[in-house]
RNA sequence: CGCGGGGUGGAGCAGCGGCAGCUCGCGUGGCUCAUAACCACGAGGUCGCAGGUUCGAGUCCUGCCCCCGCAACCA
């Protein structure tokens, strides 16, 4: 009955960029979704705040780490509030609760630890030892820009490799489900070839930006082992109460970057813990803009804020949810972008509100009447949010937008009007508003903003204006051109 | 044989064994309640190539060709 919901946790060695905002935006169509049926609901996201490349990052501005992430931390924030996110909780690594329970984390897991000597290639950005296997020749010399470090360490290392087939049973018994199906079996394929053990912590001297190692403050833990853990430091684990509510999450949405953290790592560290996994892991892609990977060198990325100044946080939440492939990559356009607005936001949704409302008010003083039950079959729209297909929950939602402009067009309620056959011309108008409000309650979770308003528009039979119109439509030269 | 994603009307995509479909764009017509919005109809595809399986293949199998990621910020 409860649901827990949770993004992964960005790293916050720079500004958060629209890839996040997504990823946000997808935990709250779903928290906001089980709210509405009821359910107790936990949404969380948060911030991974440790390591070196934070370390690093904050010793170049000429800050304490603290402070760096204190500040990068609040702009992640921010970027919810601007996109209207409905998050319960937002973690961060360096909340003294997280860290204290990843101590009694690691502890529970020491059975499955142990300390051995590391000899080989460090990857300083990725904060990852790289198998010889792996790693890029090149990047073994020193004089290369993003060399690796030639480590020689006592670490701490967790038996992975020992829940390998465990792993690989629960996926394939779907007690971990993966969507979508590409994933799954990326991740499979990876398990068939086995898992080694990880090396989990570092040396303090080397790195003190992390969490002491209990009983031995001479190692810090590896900041991915410890920033997996705010997925149920974050319910209060191992006491609180909330835990013992909300766990296993229903959902936990990722980037398919970090794929093997979350369908390997993350479950051993569960198996290990006993305790249950997650019920559903949603792997979501990359956003591109205009075909090409957003990158500062090549001048195109693209801030959230800027859109949303422009369109409106429905615009962008409902661009990214319906044109953006919930299962695959996708490409932000301004042309895209802007097309999507004017012709669906405005002209099919936005005009089937104002012509609706127009009428009742022309032909009926503004007065309603009886509104009709609502009568589409929505269970198609509802499984798709369950397996994460926002992109065509959306399709199916306009469907009955472009199903109501279809109706209003055979019925011609204006000819009803100059006939005079009112208790018809009533009837008709009622409908109108019963399928805009049908559609405004499926659009909720995704739209929260227009959906209220309309709803606010046919509050208790009567019809009550907006000022303005729903979605204005945009002159093309309004937005920034790419 | 490095790994992964992909090649379907002008653009973006769906379909994954049974008459090629959707949205945008384009053309024509209709309508006038509406944000010059809405509705209908139409043009436009030998589904990357070549074999194979099958009564039947975008859809399954084999081989090949081409495109995009796998460097950085970063999900």
């Amino acid at each position: 009955m409860n649901y827990f919901v949770a993004t992964s946790i960005p790293y916050v060695n720079g500004e958060p960029h629209i890839g996040f905002g997504m990823e946000i935006l997808y935990g709250d169509v779903l928290a906001r979704a089980a709210r509405k049926q009821g359910k107790p609901t936990i949404f969380s996201t948060g911030a991974d705040e440790h390591g070196t490349k934070i370390a690093e990052k904050a010793e170049s501005l000429g800050l304490k780490p603290q402070e760096f992430v204190d500040k990068i931390s609040q702009e992640f924030r921010n970027l919810g509030t601007l996109l209207n996110i409905s998050n319960d909780r937002f973690i961060r690594t360096t909340d003294k609760a997280h860290e204290q329970r990843a101590q009694l984390i690691w502890k529970a897991l020491e059975k499955d630890i142990y300390k051995d000597k590391y000899t080989g290639w460090y990857d300083v950005r990725q904060e990852e030892f790289v198998p010889e296997a792996q790693a890029d020749p090149a990047r073994m010399k020193p004089d290369h820009p993003q060399a690796y470090q030639r480590l020689e360490e006592e670490n701490y290392f967790f038996r992975l490799s020992k829940y390998t087939d465990q792993i690989r049973e629960a996926i394939e018994k779907e007690q971990l489900k993966i969507v979508p199906a590409t994933r799954r079996n990326e991740i499979l394929s990876l398990l068939k070839e086995g898992l080694d053990d990880i090396s989990i912590s570092r040396p303090a001297d080397k790195l003190a930006w992390g969490i002491p190692v209990p009983g031995d403050p001479k190692q810090v833990m590896y900041v991915w082992f410890e920033a997996l853990m705010n997925y149920i430091t974050v319910l209060g684990y191992p006491e609180h109460q909330d835990f013992r509510d909300y766990w296993p999450a229903n959902v936990q949405i990722i980037g398919k970057d970090i794929l093997r953290f979350h369908a390997a790592i993350w479950p051993a560290m569960l198996f290990s813990l006993q305790i249950p996994l997650p019920e559903l892991l949603f792997v979501h892609g990359f956003i591109n803009v205009d075909g090409q990977k957003m990158s500062k060198s090549l001048g195109n990325v693209i801030s959230p804020k800027e859109i949303v100044e422009v369109y409106g946080v429905d615009a962008f939440r409902y661009f990214f949810l319906r044109h953006v492939p919930s299962y695959e990559d996708g490409d932000f356009t301004w042309k895209n972008f802007e097309a999507a607005y004017n012709n669906e936001l405005a002209n099919e949704l936005g005009n089937a509100v104002q012509r609706t409302t127009a009428m009742i008010e022309k032909y009926q003083g503004g007065i309603v009447g009886e509104i009709p039950d609502a009568e589409h079959d929505t269970r198609q729209i509802q499984e798709n949010i369950e397996i994460c297909r926002f992109d065509r929950a959306l399709d199916q939602i306009w469907g009955q937008v472009r199903g109501l402009n279809q109706y209003i067009d055979e019925e011609k309620p204006w000819e009803i009007a100059k006939a005079n056959d009112m208790e018809h011309l009533r009837e008709v108008l009622a409908y109108q508003v019963s399928c805009l409000l049908e559609i405004a309650d499926l659009l909720e979770p995704f739209l929260p903003d227009a959906a209220a308003k309309i709803k606010g528009i046919f509050k208790e039979g009567l019809v009550t204006p907006l000022e303005g119109t729903l979605f204005p439509k945009k002159d093309v030269t309004a937005a920034p051109s790419a």
